[in-house]
DNA sequence: ATAAAATGGATAGCATCACTTTCCACTATC
DNA sequence: GATAGTGGAAAGTGATGCTATCCATTTTAT
């Protein structure tokens, strides 16, 4: 297969495979001489995920590559994949450092501990959450307290369900791969039925009135 | 108040502030002269609060103006603030109308009925969620049919809680307010939430085996 | 056999976005 | 009266994610 096919199977035009290969995300194909290749089922593939990742995950160039090189990396385990490819998909921030911020990381501190929650320190997924939290405090939005709860048992349920289903599957290859989409296709999937569900539920209340 | 303690209160730089003016998402100050204008505790919060939806939020400036505007217009009944703010805080995206997508809308009709969802046909989560379930069965990960119940059980769950302690609230404004910056900070919350519990279920399957 | 189309690869260009910088006439403050 | 700060306009910037152009070389169609 060459790109034109490439092109018609995925839906991605020929100029933007070919800024994918430049960049990485997509291996090249087989030459087979000085202007030829050969693309085979696994580009179609790889071709795809790069970009369910930056198209609907909303991933970077960059992190989108750092994740698909974790998920066909060998020598990592199964479950060892999804810290790693969790950490590639979380995008480089700054913290503006004030008091609000340090109750956050205390209150996030706490939140895993009473959960019980065994993660690492370096989890990015820390200081997004803390980050967050400052935000709300510093805007007077201090009932977030009481949902917080509501919510982290929302994501324990979430994430056990969810591993539940991606182990279930056979070779290591696909687990890895399953982690990659599910993470990042995940949150859009559950963003959009929270605004579904907040919908229906103030339309109910508006009539109920 | 002048521009200068506008920026030192809310950490936000003076260049970014006038370019916040420019575009809207904060209104001019009370003119005193030909070059001199005051702000008060309204231009603090409201700064704070684009900061909010744009940094945490990750909405676009055009967004964020459209979601403060909302916020701020009298004439709306509370919960119809829930609907307009949520599409404005929705990104148009073109989608890829294949068959997969065809499959995902009827499936995202389907779902909203078995629910009992009393959500409009206009609402852009709907294709938000059509794309995202699409991309997935483009990549053959069809187990998300069964984890679908299971999200969207957690999100129905969560918009009740959401619903309640929003609506607690005394006054019109103040509901407003926490439903914008609930929508849009409340996403990354749960992500990260869901980021943590996810690495803590993974340690404890890699050490059970 | 030959003309037209496509290919891989390199390089440069482009549109958008979210700011920054620079400038200005003027005002406030030391 | 010097210095710093102000609001406002306009132009500039850097990052990002593509597109467009060009080229020598195949491949395909006639």
């Amino acid at each position: 297969m060459r790109i034109a096919e490439l092109s018609r199977r995925t839906g991605v035009p020929i100029p933007t495979i070919k800024y994918y290969l430049r960049e990485g995300l997509v291996p090249a194909g087989e030459r087979t001489g000085p202007n030829q290749a050969q693309y085979g089922e696994a580009h179609v593939k790889r071709l795809k995920l790069a970009r369910a990742l930056v198209e609907v995950g909303g991933l970077s160039i960059a992190s989108a590559r750092e994740a698909l090189r974790l998920m066909f990396s060998a020598g990592l385990s199964e479950l060892d994949t999804i810290g790693k490819a969790q950490y590639a998909m979380t995008p480089a921030r700054e913290y503006m450092e004030d008091e609000a911020w340090d109750e956050a990381v205390a209150e996030v501190d706490e939140l895993i501990a009473k959960r019980g929650w065994r993660v690492k320190p370096a989890n990015p997924a820390r200081r997004t959450l803390a980050d967050a939290l400052a935000t709300l405090r510093r805007l007077d939005q201090d009932d977030y307290f009481e949902l917080l709860d509501s919510y982290a048992e929302t994501a324990e349920r979430l994430a056990a369900d969810e591993i539940e289903t991606v182990t279930r599957r056979g070779d290591v290859d696909s687990v890895a791969e399953a982690v990659v989409v599910w993470t990042a296709v995940g949150d859009t999937v559950l963003a959009s039925l929270r605004r579904l569900a907040q919908e229906d539920k103030s339309t109910r209340l508006l009539e109920g009135s």
